[in-house]
DNA sequence: CTACCAGTCCTTTTT
DNA sequence: GGACTGGTAG
């Protein structure tokens, strides 16, 4: 057995060296997914199964394609870049602009992320005089990537009421306004390329037959559209190999459909199902709690992990009185592992939702502990980036509406709401370019290029008609980015990113905000980025995949896609040792010895919200399950019996997911959970309509009661015996009934009906109220 | 046209 | 509690 065959175990080594078939690999949390992903690909090059050019890795994320590509070019003597490795969206550009004009898009398409799709969108919905209270931009945009999602254009989806009719309507308009502008979104990547794939069958042959191997990375995570891309793909003589974990699917909400597991065995008759079920990350204890909570999960595919470590610590509880009291904990305990000798970096808090991390935030930063949030602004994303960002784009593509009005009056020149309304009326009277043979305002096309990308009706197109001062202030814009285009003709792009950027104005508006300097560093930082842009990277050859040929993308074309669909690092800090702050999404595929699970409580962990939505629950759970996985060998999990969220004190119990971990496997360090877990129990009959309908529990109501009835019980151990719905005696005002609540222990105040004398809030403390 | 203030709405997120 | 939006005053 050669070198890197070694120290596989034999699940592992299976999979590996599969015969060349359809496979699909359930590899549980900490098995050794990458590494057999990427085991795989070097032993078909080493055993000449394969030539790096038959092969085609896709993962989700840039991250991960970016780990294989390490990987891989450790384990073989070859350059990886040359493959096919990479996310969906950047195969898909990659096969878009090599064969840009049967897609129908110019050369030099420009990518719009979520933020430019939504304005796009916004665009959209004021031209077609639209109620935005009716029909939310971000409702239509979310719209419009599930039908994309789908593989549905606008034309073929079928609306039966007005509204959806209207939507379709806003759909059409807004593909329409991409065409012209030369852009495309992120779904449109996918869809466009499933397109190219499906009407062209000559090209759909040539990749079917030259991928002789699909490498599908976190397959649960992949949507409908996806899929429909892979089986266009693998061909006759193609064997398909994904890796995935249902157990870890938690993106639902975005479109992924783990049901692509079940279709892939169904579709492809996969007789090879290997499951990876030894753990190398977590301690027993941990992974025992990690496999009894998922066994509370229905639909599941089966799977239990084990590992040869041994049990380790149990799990350690800490019910909070508040959030502020949760941070304390978190705090101290950090502080003692520290003392310890366990590295911050190597510590991790993770939450359900971002508004969890600010309380724990100021209480790190109160102990003077470094830590880092993910999560935040990524560099590409930040204001001042995409600015300079959208410069760049205009004098790529001046054609491009939206980066035009990002910054047609950023930094201002007196082009305001007005002038661009005046712009918006000519450009939609313009001649359209409806008949593809018409030349737009003389800019007759040279070439097809030239046509597809200089279409009229664009913003800039129709500068030179406006009169007025809107004309007058708009030309002055227009000749500055021609200026910008003729004096960065033949320039490197690093120098290109310097030039533009320095006469933009950018930086002069800036220097004079009092936050300015960050800013003004990070256009610097930009300038780096360009100049050490390699476009090697991103430009593959497209007859063989093995050389690189410069001239199918331009350097600044392809350093605009290279933004948008990288965003860039989350934040500064890299190098320091710094606590980990994150939500549970994105603490997925990483790993820490100590982690914190923070706010395990009813409403937030399962989120309320959740529990609304078909197999919400369920996806709670798996999300529980991830966070649980991360750590190696402590995990922490801590309730807040009250909580500051959106300025309101709010009561929770603890999360059911507690109830679902063996009691045995966990150490308590707060004793009152044994008598909460009682009340929890006898929350029902404080709602008897929640009871009722949660005996027929299906996952809907059942969960909708218990949060229910959690509001009501909450209280109650928190106001000293007192609860909502409670009658009672004031020696003063007489009886009386609890309707609502706030604060807790000495601090608890609650609001009684008196019969006698009207509503009144009095704090327990100081007033003797009787239960009766 | 810009700058400031009040009212609203709150999951999760990668590409 | 805070980010974002829309309206109004300058």
């Amino acid at each position: 057995m050669s070198l890197y065959l070694e120290h596989l175990n034999p699940e592992q080594h299976a999979a590996v060296t599969l015969p060349e078939q359809h496979a699909l690999i359930l590899a549980g949390a900490g098995s050794g997914k990458t590494r057999v992903l990427t085991t795989r690909i070097a032993w078909l090059i080493k055993n000449s199964l394969a030539s790096p050019g038959q092969i085609l890795a896709v993962t989700f994320t840039n991250k991960a394609a970016r780990e294989m590509q390490t990987r891989l070019s450790a384990m073989l003597p070859i350059n990886p870049r040359g493959m096919w490795i990479g996310t969906f969206h950047g195969l898909c550009n990659r096969m878009l602009r090599a064969h840009h004009r049967d897609a129908g898009l110019p050369q030099t398409f420009q990518i719009l992320d979520s933020a430019d799709q939504l304005a796009a969108v916004k665009r959209i919905v004021k031209s077609m005089n639209v109620d935005e209270d009716k029909f939310p931009p971000r409702e239509v945009q979310w719209f419009i990537n599930a039908r994309k999602e789908e593989g549905l254009r606008a034309q073929a989806v079928g609306a039966q009421d007005g509204i959806t009719r209207r939507y379709v309507e806003m759909y059409a308009a807004y593909d329409a306004q991409c065409q012209r502008d030369g852009v495309v979104d992120f779904s449109e990547l996918l869809l466009r390329s499933y397109e190219l794939l499906t009407r062209n069958e000559v090209l759909r042959a040539h990749y079917a037959e030259r991928f002789r191997h699909i490498l599908v990375d976190e397959f649960q995570d992949t949507n409908r559209l996806q899929y429909r891309w892979l089986r266009l793909l693998c061909g006759p003589n193609s064997a398909l190999f994904a890796v995935g974990d249902d157990d870890q699917s938690i993106y639902r909400f975005r479109g992924a459909n783990v049901g692509n597991m079940a279709d892939f065995e169904r579709d492809f008759a996969v007789e090879k199902v290997i499951r990876l079920e030894q753990n190398y990350r977590s301690q027993g204890n941990i992974l025992s709690a990690a496999n009894a909570l998922i066994a509370h999960n229905e639909n599941r595919l089966g799977k239990n992990l084990w590992t040869a470590a041994g049990e380790g610590e149990p799990l350690r509880v800490y019910e909070a009185n508040s959030d502020l009291d949760e941070a304390r904990f978190i705090v101290d305990e950090v502080q003692a592992l520290s003392r310890e000798g366990v590295p911050y970096q190597d510590m991790a808090v993770l939450y359900r939702s971002n508004a969890q991390s600010r309380v724990i935030e100021h209480a790190l930063f109160g102990a003077g502990i470094a830590y880092r949030v993910y999560g935040g602004l990524r560099f590409f994303e930040r204001a001042e980036v995409k600015h300079a960002l959208a410069y760049l784009r205009l004098v790529a593509t001046p054609e491009d509406d939206n980066a035009l009005l990002r910054v047609c009056n950023f930094p201002p020149r007196g082009i305001g709401a007005r002038s661009v309304e005046a712009l918006v009326d000519a450009a939609r009277n313009a001649p359209t370019a409806t008949d593809s043979n018409t030349p737009a305002f003389g800019l007759g096309p040279d070439n097809e290029d030239a046509r597809l990308s200089r279409l009229a009706g664009s913003l800039w197109s129709s500068i030179p008609q406006l009169a007025g001062k809107a004309g007058t202030s708009l030309q002055a814009f227009r000749a500055l980015i021609e200026r910008l285009q003729q004096e960065t003709r033949g320039l490197t792009l690093g120098e290109t990113a310097a030039h533009v950027i320095a006469h933009s104005g950018l930086i002069e508006h800036y220097g004079k905000e009092r936050e300015g300097a960050d800013r003004i560093e990070n256009l610097n930082e930009l300038v780096n980025a360009a100049t050490g842009f390699d476009p090697a990277e991103a430009i593959i050859d497209i007859a063989t995949g093995e050389t690189t040929d410069p001239t199918v993308v331009d350097p600044l074309t392809a350093f605009l896609s290279h933004a948008a669909l990288e965003a860039g690092e989350h934040q500064a800090g890299e190098g320091q040792d710094a606590l980990q702050m994150m939500t549970v999404h994105s603490a997925k595929g990483l790993e820490f010895q100590v982690v914190f699970i923070s706010g395990l409580e009813e409403g937030l962990f399962p989120h309320e919200q959740s529990l609304n939505e078909r197999d919400g629950l369920e996806e709670e759970r798996r999300l529980a399950y991830v966070a649980i996985t991360r750590a190696r060998t402590r995990l922490y999990l801590t309730v807040a019996q009250t909580r500051m969220l959106h300025g309101q004190t709010r009561y929770n119990l603890p999360s059911r997911f507690l109830n679902e971990v063996p009691e045995t496997l966990m150490k308590w360090l707060t004793p009152r959970y044994n008598e909460r877990r009682a009340r929890a129990d006898d929350a029902a009959w404080l709602n008897p309509g929640a009871s009722a309908r949660g005996h027929f529990s299906s996952d809907f109501s059942a969960g909708a009661a218990a949060a229910q009835s959690a509001r009501f019980a909450a209280p109650a151990s928190a106001l000293g015996g007192f609860r909502i719905g409670q009658s009672v005696i004031h020696p003063k005002f007489g009886q009386g009934v609890i309707v609502d609540a706030e604060g807790a222990g000495s601090e608890a105040r609650v609001q009684v009906n008196f019969s006698r004398n009207g509503v009144k809030w009095l704090a327990l403390g100081v007033a003797k109220l009787t239960a009766v």
